[in-house]
DNA sequence: TTGAAAGCGCTAACAT
DNA sequence: ATGTTAGCGCTTTCAA
């Protein structure tokens, strides 16, 4: 491999001092008009471009960041999470950070992977997706200050981390609701997998809004799993297995939403007449299903950029106490409920 | 901030040479037992870990790769791309290396960036997504190497770029040949973006392939757009505004499938009776739409896979031509076809 | 405005 | 088995 142009070689060239060909390229008005020009000319000729290391190194400073996302499954990258993502690349990029993606092989990332990754050093930060079971967080050298890591989806403030999260109470209340109010008297609730963080919420608020409409005792629940549409697939059989059926399905997510529609559509039934069915999620498939999902869309790539904002104050030190930043998912009625 | 405890600190605390601390956390068997020992200790204590640019500044290697992605109408990444990219994280992870994804936001990805960034020093190679629009590989300093970099679903091997595609063409035939042999007699195409080399490929081979079976004049080419289900959806209105409606729709990938079909069926024909129709991709939620969709499966993660294999052979100096690595996709038949 | 020198944190010959 | 020394490529005082 032939060796790339240094800094050293521009300063060869030019027959100047390497700091000066430092200065010349990164604070161009504290050099001579000629000497810049004569710079840039040869580091052009030769190909120059600095070394981000070496230069990060000297400065003692960084501008990468890692989002650490857990791996379900197996699965690629959920559709949540892709979102979550273009919104915080476009952030970082506007703020100027690189940003890097673990594909974590576990479905929980450990702290002591985190701590590891924050003193690589090549790191400045990190946004954890989705990541539930943090007993606590991970001690970062012998520092006071809060390490610079960003909870998305699952709020962990109680761990003094500044998490961005969608209201998902809020929005499996506001959907109980909206059923309720069309005269739905009888529920059923596929669940995702069991024991995670959004499950518990989802499942419990659910329950609880359907009580405060004297509706507690309607509720029947069915075991979805990972969410996924098979696995919504999978409820809707044990759905068609019920003595009494449920007028009114939720479903933890678009994915299982899709995957009882498909099971229930398939063995004859028909969507709302027979079974009102809502989602939550908002992906963009449940506006192409037929008949089109009910669903509560959340806003995941504002989650995002909002998490990359918070992690960039945190790094920059222009933030330190954690803070909790919950966006509003927004009802979106369609044909199925 | 406090200070990150550094190989010095530990080097002082033990009283050792700093090289022999370095020594026994990176070859621990060049070093006595208890020396070892007693580095490691303090080194815990201190919460010290190396940092991996001064090492890799050192050593003269990097171990991260990045994947550049276009952005499609500012989509988030697109369905294929994230298992594609699942494929490539487990055996960077596997090769050891990390990966870097940059979520470019032009179509088109500008060789200049590309330079900029293997030049930079903190990435060893590229991995391209889908990248249209190469007219040439860009010159990296005065090397006469390949540079690293890999094209996913491209084929670029004329501009010397090792590349690992689907084998589209070769999918839309046996596509072709699957509804002939079903008895389909006037068909649809309905398009992706105009203009992109996936979509070329594509059109090409279903207007040959029927032309083979003497059914090139059976052939209506519908303007669908972006890779999406709305675009779909879209091109749906346009079949129905035909005077004689083919009865066989190929679309161009599952989302615009997904969308056709979800137009077809709100205007109240049937499919496959009225319609058949046929996707490419093989993404989950096409087993999940009533009727489910036929159509191609590609392997995106062993492309994905293969393509982070090729790239690491290119980063040790184990390939040096460009190659061509073409999966084959696997035709799924399904209810709508 | 430019040059000389020190140093970021680590590794790798080369000595001892 | 350990210490010494030199450097990776760049930036940044400090002098000149």
């Amino acid at each position: 491999m032939i060796r790339r142009a240094t800094l050293a070689d521009v300063a060869r060239k030019t027959g100047l001092n390497a700091s000066t060909v430092s200065r010349a390229l990164s604070r161009p008005e504290r050099v001579n008009d000629e000497t810049r020009r004569r710079v840039e000319q040869v580091a052009a000729e030769l190909g120059y471009s600095p070394n981000i290391m070496a230069r990060n190194l000297s400065r003692g400073v960084i501008n990468t960041i890692l989002v650490m996302a857990p791996n379900f499954a197996d699965q690629a990258l959920l559709p949540v999470f892709t979102d979550v993502l273009l919104g915080i690349c476009n952030e970082a990029e506007a703020q100027g950070f690189n940003v890097m993606i673990q594909h974590h092989s576990a479905s929980t990332i450990p702290p002591e992977d985190v701590v590891k990754v924050l003193n690589g050093g090549m790191i400045s930060g990190v946004i954890l997706m989705a990541t539930d079971h943090w007993k606590a967080v991970p001690e970062i050298g012998s520092g006071t200050q809060p390490p610079p890591i960003v909870s998305i989806m699952v709020d962990m403030t109680h761990l003094g981390l500044t998490s961005v999260v969608a209201q998902e109470a809020e929005g499996f209340s506001e959907m109980v609701d909206y059923l309720v109010r069309r005269g739905y008297m009888s529920f059923a609730y596929v669940s995702g997998p069991k024991g995670a963080t959004h499950e518990k919420i989802r499942c419990r608020s659910v329950m609880t809004q359907l009580t405060t409409h004297g509706l507690g005792d309607r509720l029947i629940r069915l075991e979805g799993g990972p969410f996924d549409m098979a696995s919504g697939a999978r409820a809707a059989k044990a759905y068609l297995a019920l003595h009494e059926r449920p007028r009114a399905v939720i479903c933890s997510s678009d994915a299982l939403a899709v995957g009882f529609m498909h099971g229930i559509i398939a063995a004859g039934l028909s969507v709302p007449e027979d079974v009102a069915i809502v989602g939550y999620d908002g992906l963009d498939y449940s506006a192409f299903v037929t008949p089109t999902l009910t669903t509560m869309s959340q806003p995941s790539t504002e989650i995002g950029r909002s998490a990359m904002r918070s992690l960039a104050d945190l790094i920059l030190g222009q933030a330190s106490t954690a803070q909790l930043i919950a966006l509003r998912p927004k009802l979106l009625v369609r044909d199925s409920a």
